[in-house]
DNA sequence: ACCTGAACACCGTTCAAGT
DNA sequence: ACCTGAACACCGTTCAAGT
């Protein structure tokens, strides 16, 4: 999984002074200044903990701080491994971009595998909407499992008879849907409820009112509202940039 | 427009102690404390305020401090008209949304109306991506302007036949897909060159090789990257969403 | 090369005191 | 009600010193 040679260990990395992986603390023998003999942190080993971090405090909780006390070790050590924070944010999207599901690309039709992929997408960062604006502006250079995925995906969409040359516009469209789509999810359920407005605004009031209780694209008898909308726009662009797909596929 | 009582002063509120407005600095004397016979500060001239810095320093410049400072107040001034920063962003985001222009709603064909409506809204949101994230999450209600932009896109969602219990879902997926469009124009052009991981990704590099040059909707030789996605994602939305409409409109 | 520890230049926010 | 001024509890980051 195109491993770097300074990201091969596990993580937290056990610290020899003190006999007990990061984040469980068992003994306080103090680590002395100075170059330790074996590296105590590496790449996994911050992202390992950033995730851990994350999944316990939110993002908020994500602090160089935090994050170095989880590590054991003082927050500047981590400026020997990430130049920054958002290095820290960049590991830990690649990643995640590792779980989303291709699978179905090679396998499945066209639109099966692009529905499976958005889908998978979306949830994955519906939960870690922060990173959105860092994926946006991120290099694909300096994301190798992202970059896995876009060969995965083009390779599925060109086998599909999809033009060369539109590959990259069709997965921006798809991926700019599926970001925006990501942060619905974490809206409260009442963000359209125009409450005292609902008289000044009577053609949005009862649109509202009228689009409770739609079914979702699973078939329940009412799907979350963030669901339906995804799967409504999910489709259009599916048809839509199905259409330029030549006979090839 | 929806103009609230408090809300009334334009901006920045002229600061008797000093004859000057804020921003512009031009006597030095001191305003004593205690409570000023009129008051300096309006939710007004705040909102102008925090666009002034954010068109001068970007994001990052709006601190509350620099808020502050352009309004020629203490910091601690600015928590008797906001509970916290976030109100700021979002008297910010109001605004911005009243530039948004749905004047083809009712003017023109639905199709004109919603490619007028969504490239505007787009475009007002690329310059200000870090709203992105208050925006999705923000209750209706707290927004009077953005409930406004609600309004009458359904009108004219309704008005052309478009199915008023889809109609929610539908403005839902549009948003969606425009504010993740909006972070692609902050992109860096090369953001897909693959670099040095190229051999290792031919599908990709061949399709980031092919799309350089593609035709920008503008029909110009080559448009820019975003804008050529924008417009395909665009059209594949407002075909599919489309074909939802009855024949009424 | 890769740690510690101290320090720097900020943040947003709170709150008593003043008029 | 609506300011000032001081203070609080943080931030991310830098850098000399140590091994």
């Amino acid at each position: 999984m195109l491993e770097t040679t300074e990201e091969r260990a596990g993580m937290p990395a056990v610290s020899a002074e003190k006999g007990r992986t990061a984040g469980n603390a068992v003994e306080t023998r103090r680590r002395r200044a100075g170059r330790p003999s074996a590296a105590v942190l590496d790449k996994a080993g911050i992202t390992t903990a950033a995730l851990e971090l994350i999944s316990r405090k939110g993002y908020d909780g994500l602090t160089m701080a935090a994050l170095a006390k989880l590590l054991d070790v003082a927050p500047s050590a981590l400026y020997n491994h990430v130049a920054a924070k958002r290095d820290v944010l960049l590991l830990v999207e690649d990643h995640l971009t590792s779980l989303v599901d291709v699978s179905a690309f090679g396998s499945a039709p066209w639109e099966d595998a692009v529905r499976t992929w958005a889908w998978s997408y979306r949830n994955v960062f519906a939960e870690h909407t922060p990173l959105i604006p860092v994926i946006a502006v991120l290099p694909v250079t300096d994301a190798p499992q992202t970059l896995a995925m876009y060969e995965t995906v083009s390779k599925g969409f060109l086998d599909a008879g999809f033009p060369e040359e539109r590959i990259v516009s069709a997965i921006v469209a798809l991926e700019s849907f599926i970001f925006g789509s990501a942060y619905d999810v974490t809206a409260p359920g009442d963000i359209f409820e125009p409450g005292s407005m609902a008289d000044a605004n009577p053609y949005f009031t009862a649109a509202v009112r009228s689009s409770a209780g739609q079914p979702g694209s699973t078939g329940e008898e009412r799907g979350k509202p963030a669901d339906t909308a995804f799967s409504l726009g999910l489709e259009a662009l599916i048809t839509g940039l199905g259409s330029l797909r030549n006979q090839a596929g």
